[in-house]
DNA sequence: TAAGATTGATGTTTCAATCTTT
DNA sequence: AAAGATTGAAACATCAATCTTA
């Protein structure tokens, strides 16, 4: 088997890929830690709960989209239901399963935080890119974020 | 004060960003480990330590070129000197700091581990990729990695 | 047996406080 | 007082095993 290697230019992307995820993510989490918001985890949680059917998804679909491990989800639902953001309920169509129901205060937080959030990606990561730039961009990162990989985090 | 909001581009952008990014880490990680190797933490900052002179940096160097909090580059260097890879000395010319040294063994690790990164950049993300398009995507980024902030993580 | 979900034990990251030297 | 570095306690993530239903 002929071992097929990145050339410098992909390296380079790559440490590029990982530098600006990580700058831009901490400072944008920091800005909205600091105005007394829990994590980005909690709100992408709850977007996705609220963008869904009945406002309401099953751990395994959530960990899909989430692109988290399985028992991440179920603590992560743990913390989210110990702050009465949302709700486990039995599930219907299967006895395995439930249905994790966004609330209304899980509502209410995602309308709060979303603001705070959005100012700080257009503060650390907007800023720095024209929208024809931010769309090339979006389209080049394309192929990789379709990979539809099992989700080992 | 006006506030400036991200357009539809620049939040599309931004999610395909971390999406990229966590899927494709979390994939190239997993290689490394089911490999029988340490997380890729470590070898980043092996890799820091092997590029600078005398084979050693101070552990604030350490943070500022990992974007690692103070605290983490403490627990790492704890880890990575547990493992006999690095070792802790006193540094010269300032009573406060140290000096983090790289060991023969770390240098060594840093040549295994490469062959499997390597793959693992090629398969989960540059396999994505031609070279053109990975040189524009670090040139698009490279506005946002710039920004030498604080390494809060 | 396999899929959905959780749990115990363990490792890592984070927060806030601390210690030492400048 | 400020900078470099570490530490205890708490929050979070990960691994391997477990439990339940399909």
């Amino acid at each position: 088997m002929v071992e097929i290697v990145p050339d410098e230019a992909t390296v380079m992307a790559w440490i590029a890929l990982n530098r600006a995820q990580r700058l831009a993510f901490s400072a944008i989490d920091a800005e909205v830690k600091a105005a007394g918001f829990p994590p980005l985890a909690w709100y992408d949680a709850l977007l996705e709960l609220r963008r869904a059917k009945n406002l309401a998804l099953r751990p395994v679909e959530l960990e899909r989209r989430l692109l988290f491990a399985q028992h991440n989800v179920s603590r992560l639902i743990d913390r989210l239901e110990g702050a009465k953001l949302v709700e486990r309920r039995p599930c219907a169509s299967d006895g395995r399963g439930q249905d994790i129901v966004i609330l209304p205060a899980g509502i209410d937080l995602l309308t709060r935080m979303w603001p705070v959030y959005r100012a700080g990606i257009q503060r650390h990561f907007g800023a720095c890119l024209s929208t024809e730039t931010a769309a090339r961009l979006a389209g080049i990162l394309q192929p990789i974020t379709a990979g539809g990989r099992e989700g080992t985090r």
